[in-house]
DNA sequence: AGCACGCCGACT
DNA sequence: GTCGGCGTGCTC
């Protein structure tokens, strides 16, 4: 075989300029062990820096006496696979993010590189620099951030004037946590002849005898004195005869070796189950990439359809990838899978620490772990062999980063299933427009279960009308309906839900008579209200108006603004009932690590009687005793000012409601809003999924939204507000003047939220009909965007899920 | 990201 | 004349 004497290396280093895979020489010593996927370092430009073997290949086209030297491999076995790698290639393109970004999020930050820095005197230096800033010594390591300004000024000085040497340490930051354990002896004459020898010890004796039915094995202290009772005196004195040797095995830290947690057996399947089941398992064994898009109405039972289809996959050997929205707000879901399959599985959430993190990706990559269940990086997991891909409530916008690189965990596992060839279910009792468009089309395959599992009813979902409330009242946030059930279930002792719909904080103006919201004529999107200029304007267009005083649709004078906080709810809930126990939740309440956890637990004791929450209420929670959920404000989701507006708002309160009733007594719904007849509001209220879905279509249509139309937002910040604005118009002209006519061009426009730390953001949004019709453009355009030293921070996001 | 290279103002 | 300001460009 041709010696592979060259490697193709992406460099720790995020700019445009360097995003480009650079050609290495590999030493002679490194011939043999070098793989693809490792990570290693190497000298650049002037200093050493981490970087990802991507190729190796015999021959070069550049001139080999330039080319430099590894200098040192940074791991024994490749952290990335042929196909991560593969898939690394497709994401940077498909988010326009640097390559190395996209390596470091695939791996945990554990394997982040950490550069030191050495420094060493060479020279003489002045008396004060040695002692104040090398202690004395010769040589010292820093951080680069250790240093004050001043010391870094001499220090640059120094080294101009060849005084002291600058070199960089690359290191892994993994630190793999070890424990003591004992090799045994394999000389099988030694030990017996020791075994002839050895006295009346009664203990030693004991050793000895298990060490000789165990030669050459290697045992953990604490495992042997499990199996052997003898003392560490004990042990020693077999390492002080040979017949031990110490050593160190790397230890797992496993963050859910207290839990214990009782296995269950499958359940039975209705008939609309297991003809999910059916189709999954026959797409799983013809080994042909599949996507199923599971619609099943809240309680339907799709985890067991998840579960058995899992069961299946591992019973041809193959692994597991199951993705959840968020792993707090799901914690039924993680037990529910935890208990079917055991200790094969890895759990991957926000609250592993970078060591235990990096222990369960080390788990998954050795191959001891079937099935992975993790939020939106775990999409990632090094699993192989991966024979299903599960993605719950695929129409989670929490699988969208929201900073680079802007991935989209449900493609990623698409892209997956695709590589490896195998169905991917992706399941929702809302799927998003584009999801069930696509079972419309026939790229996915529709699964629907319309029944709720075990015979359970859904809710009765009541709609009330503020305006009428507001009509012959003070201003409040609780209609008499609400008012008369939350005191009818604090009489019987049942407990109730109440949401309050803070999405989309940037404020609106409605008609508080016929709830009427102000639109934009051109992209008919709830405006959105400045109260600097006194003005109402369009985030998609720019389009700005004054504020009405008189509704356009009824001529009422009583236009107000909108919004309300948790806090005031909070003491409005206090004094109609003052005798009930409530718990807060939302961002202030539950910032704190395990407060979440411990609030749900509280309220799941029956201690208290309300839960009073934002929309993360809405998900998961499954307590049987909750007889009431109300809604208050069902609108402010309506008035975002994204097209998203509807689906948001019906997904939510189809969510919300499936928390009522899901025990053996009935449930009630409860929903307050200004906008009854809204028919995100109406196919909520009678669990029709389809009739929304038909309908928003329509609306989607008619507006040139998704999924007719791909949608790409070009967001920039700057000090100024003026300069970003200037600098945009000119992005705008600049695509103006480059794409067809069939391209819609919108902005550019402040942002919603326009002013954040200091920068003034605006966007503009593109909408095109060929995914990628405009990807070479963009890229051009990110490029220029860089080279230009104008200060302008400018962000390209495909398919973005909010426009906040 | 760093850092050298290179071309213009205020200093011994 | 030189030291050093930071704009520009490169790193296999």
């Amino acid at each position: 075989m041709t010696k592979l004497q060259y490697a193709q290396i992406i460099v720790d280093v995020p700019t445009m300029q360097t995003n480009q895979p650079y050609t290495y020489v590999v030493p002679e010593s490194m011939c043999e062990t070098l793989q693809i996927g490792m990570r290693v370092d190497v000298p650049f430009g002037h200093r050493h820096v981490m970087g990802f073997v991507v190729a190796l290949q015999a021959t070069t086209d550049l001139e080999t006496n330039k080319l430099r030297y590894i200098t040192n491999l940074l791991d024994l076995t490749p952290v990335l696979n042929a196909e991560l790698l593969q898939l690394s290639d497709y994401l940077a393109d498909e988010t326009f993010a640097f390559r190395i970004s996209i390596l470091q999020t695939m791996l945990p930050n554990a394997l982040r590189a950490s550069y030191e820095r050495i420094l060493k005197i060479i020279d003489d230096v002045d008396a004060d620099v040695r002692d104040r800033i090398f202690k004395g010594l010769d040589e010292i390591v820093y951080q680069a951030r250790e240093l004050n300004d001043l010391d870094i000024d001499t220090l640059t000085k120094l080294r101009r004037n060849h005084k002291i040497e600058v070199s960089v340490n690359v290191s892994s930051r993994a630190k793999v946590k070890t424990q003591l354990a004992y090799q045994v002896n394999n000389d099988i004459e030694f030990l017996e002849n020791e075994y002839h020898d050895l006295g009346a010890a009664k203990k030693q004796l004991e050793l000895l005898t298990f060490v000789m039915g165990h030669l050459g094995e290697t045992w953990v202290k604490k495992s042997l004195q499990e199996i052997i009772n003898v003392s560490a005196a004990t042990l020693n004195q077999g390492v002080s005869k040979k017949w031990l040797k110490k050593t160190r095995v790397e230890q797992l830290r496993d963050p859910f070796s207290m839990i214990t947690i009782k296995p269950t057996m499958a359940l039975t399947l209705n008939d609309e189950q297991q003809n999910a089941l059916n189709q999954i398992v026959a797409s799983a064994d013809a080994q042909k990439y599949q996507p199923f898009l599971l619609a099943g109405i809240t309680g339907s039972g799709k985890t067991e359809v998840y579960l058995q289809a899992a069961q299946h996959v591992f019973d041809q050997g193959k692994t597991v990838l199951f993705l959840v929205p968020e792993i707090a707000l799901t914690p039924q879901m993680v037990r529910r899978v935890k208990s079917r399959f055991g200790t094969q599985t890895a759990v991957l959430h926000s609250g592993l620490s970078d060591g235990e993190r990096y222990d369960e990706w080390r788990r998954i990559e050795r191959g001891d772990v079937k099935i992975v269940v993790g939020a939106r990086s775990a999409v990632f997991a090094p699993l192989s062999h991966i024979g299903l891909i599960i993605v719950d409530e695929e129409h989670e916008t929490t699988y969208k980063q929201t900073d680079n690189p802007r991935y989209n965990a449900r493609d990623v596992a698409l892209w997956r299933g695709k590589y490896y060839q195998i169905p991917v279910i992706l399941g929702s009792a809302t799927p998003s427009l584009e999801s069930r468009a696509r079972a419309q089309r026939g790229v996915y395959e529709l699964l629907r279960l319309t029944q709720r599992a075990g015979g359970a009813k859904l809710p009765l979902v009541e709609v009330i009308d503020m305006k009428a409330t507001l009509a012959d009242g003070p201003e409040t946030n609780f209609s008499d309906q609400l008012k008369n059930k939350l005191q009818d279930r604090l009489n019987r002792g049942e407990q109730s839900v109440l949401m309050l719909n803070r999405r989309g904080y940037s404020s609106f103006v409605m008609c508080r008579d016929c709830g009427f919201v102000p639109r934009d004529p051109d992209c008919n999107l709830a405006m959105t209200l400045h109260m600097d200029s006194h003005t109402l304007k369009c985030h998609y267009c720019g389009h700005e108006e004054p504020i009405p005083t008189i509704c356009a649709n009824c001529g009422s004078k009583r236009i107000r603004y909108y919004g309300t906080g948790t806090e005031k709810v909070e003491t409005e809930l206090a004094m109609l009932f003052p005798e009930a126990r409530v718990i807060r939740m939302d961002q202030d309440t539950t910032r704190k690590k395990g407060s979440m956890d411990k609030m749900l637990q509280k309220f799941g004791n029956h201690e208290a009687d309300i839960l009073l929450g934002t929309q993360m209420i809405a998900k998961g929670l499954d307590f049987p005793d909750v007889t009431l959920v109300g809604v208050l404000n069902a609108d402010t989701s309506l008035g975002l000012p994204d097209f998203h507006a509807s689906e948001r708002t019906f997904q939510l309160l189809t969510q919300v409601s499936g928390r009522a009733g899901r025990g053996k007594k009935p449930g009630e719904v409860l929903v307050q809003t200004f906008n009854p007849k809204h028919y995100a509001i109406a196919y909520a209220k009678n669990h029709d999924y389809e009739g929304f879905y038909k309908q928003e279509m329509a609306v989607r249509h008619a507006g040139n939204y998704a999924p007719y139309y791909y949608t790409v937002q070009i967001q920039a910040s700057h000090v100024t507000e003026n300069e970003t604005a200037k600098q945009m118009i000119q992005v705008a002209r600049w695509l103006r003047a480059r794409v067809d006519e069939q391209v819609i061009i919108l902005g550019p426009s402040p942002k919603p939220i326009a002013k954040l730390r200091n920068r003034y953001y605006f966007q503009i949004i593109l909408k095109f009909k060929h995914p990628h019709e405009l990807d070479d453009l963009l890229s051009e355009l990110q490029n220029r965007a860089q080279k230009a030293k104008n200060d302008l921070r400018l962000i390209i996001d495909r398919d973005p899920v909010s426009f906040m």
